[in-house]
DNA sequence: CGGAGGATTGAAAGCAATCAAGCTCAGTGG
DNA sequence: CCACTGAGCTTGATTGCTTTCAATCCTCCG
């Protein structure tokens, strides 16, 4: 039953008529737009549990491809027009828009900040909440993305991305197993840092 | 049976329990988030068709007050948990859900912009779009929001978009009638601007 | 007329982008 | 088994744009 997307492959593309909203069960996915001149933002990461592809106008605003290989299972959208068809997908979908709205302006909280390592410790504290693990008394964060998907979603460059956290590394803040492997060695002080203090 | 809002005056704050979603009928609102060391990020303006207060978990995730004077009619939203009971309002609000998701999506693109004048050009190609009013061959915006509005909105300071308005006056682009009445005097070029060419 | 808030302009400083050069590591083929 | 390769990550030096700080202007309103 679910959908299974190899790394890179796409789900949709933008302004696909969405005839399809997708649960991600496993793996990440990325939403992204593209800019008139070719550069990429990426809107937002989908992760196990996240429902993504919301259509606008009955097409998807985005495009969708695969971070790390991923599952995902489709819901037909069809029935969004008339609410007491499914009241429960519907009730589900409307739940999913309204935190995707508050998610997005967590998103520009985070875009707003002063500093790149300001924002860098930000993403780094979303990931942590939310797909951080526990490694004896630290915690670890996997991440699936490069340098470039969090530049992309950031509005820097992979290069500014790679000087803050050597900057974190340096700071003892936290350490790097390798490049996707980050052990937080103090929360508190990453969060700080995302707040300017 | 709207509701009058006076210049900067307040609809609801952040956390707010959500009980109602408001309709904007005329003026203009402003969606307002803080950060932390007290920095303010304007999420969207509010026109008038436009439905503010989206609740997510049953709460309030921005503030709103008034730009201009306004007035607002109040929608109760306790119903839409329950799409069966009032499927009309619900798929309203699921529509300006969706349409929201769309459009926070677009200011992510103006975001992230390479140039503060493309910013600030996209920005003002939005506000022709949107509020846009034909004046002779040209066509005229009426800014109801102050410079400090639009840098918090891109993210940008109230210096950079004086600068970058003055850069589009003196490349006639556009003429100030006074501070807040842009005649767009080429809207191509506008446009040209707001993609980076 | 005078005051105040916002807008504009100027000069200097700060920070990220850019350009460019190594580095690491996984995958490949001899 | 090891050299080769390429992609992604890191680091360095420089450039350039925005911010910051400050002064002035303007306009609206008391």
């Amino acid at each position: 039953m679910p959908r299974r997307l190899g790394e890179g492959q796409h789900l949709f593309f933008e302004s696909d008529p969405a005839r399809f909203v997708y649960e991600v069960v496993s793996g990440v996915v990325r939403l992204t737009r593209l800019h008139k001149d070719g550069r990429r933002q990426v809107i937002a990461f989908g992760f196990p549990g996240d429902l993504v592809g919301l259509p606008s106008n009955g097409r998807h605003s985005t495009e969708c491809d695969a971070v790390t290989a991923a599952e995902v299972v489709a819901h037909r959208c069809d029935p969004l027009g008339r609410p007491d068809r499914d009241p429960s997908l519907h009730s589900v979908v409307m739940a999913a828009a309204l935190d995707e709205i508050s998610m997005l302006q967590d998103h520009f909280l985070m875009l707003g900040r002063r500093l790149a390592s300001e924002k860098v410790a930000a993403f780094l504290c979303l990931l942590l909440d939310r797909i951080g693990e526990a490694v004896g008394t630290y915690r670890m964060i996997r991440l699936p993305m490069n340098r470039s998907d969090i530049a992309d979603y950031l509005g820097l460059t992979p290069e500014t991305i790679s000087r803050s956290i050597t900057q974190f590394r340096e700071a003892k803040i936290v350490a790097l197993e390798d490049a996707h492997t980050m052990i937080v060695l103090d929360v508190s002080r990453l969060r700080d840092m995302a707040e300017g203090s």
